[in-house]
DNA sequence: CTGATGACGGCGC
DNA sequence: TGCGCCGCCATCA
């Protein structure tokens, strides 16, 4: 049975699957849903970030499928997640994270920092 | 119920 | 690489 602060499944396994992401590293939408067992649901993990309250979520480490940042150049959260994200140490490339064209795979490149 | 919107993703040009 | 179109899902008017 689900917790009381829980409010739904899929969203306590979002928010798990972000939390489980390390500092340094950065994952995109579509692998965070995948991984929180919700295959295509890149959008409602996106929602999902937009509604959280929890000052200790790591949303700044989900990023585009391209490995870019979700949020229009130029605008608070952009800002403000570049920031985080350079704060810990996730070198970004014109507001968007370097990816080695050698993998094919974003997801590898993704959650490898190398 | 229908249509529009969005912190998305993949494919084509 | 950049841009556009379409598909998918959940919420809102």
């Amino acid at each position: 049975m689900p917790a009381a602060d829980c409010p739904s499944t899929a969203e306590c396994r979002i928010l798990a699957a972000v939390r489980a992401v390390p500092a340094g590293q950065v994952a995109s939408y579509g692998a965070i849903a995948r991984r929180a067992g919700l295959p295509g649901r890149a959008r409602l993990v996106a929602r999902v970030l937009g509604r959280n309250d929890d000052p200790a979520l790591p949303w700044h480490r989900i990023l585009r499928s391209d490995g870019r940042i979700a949020f229009p150049a130029g605008s608070k959260g952009f800002s403000e997640q570049a920031r985080r994200l350079q704060d810990e140490g996730v070198v970004l490339h014109n507001g968007r994270v370097r990816l080695p064209a050698d993998e094919g795979t974003l997801d590898a490149a993704l959650w490898g920092p190398c």
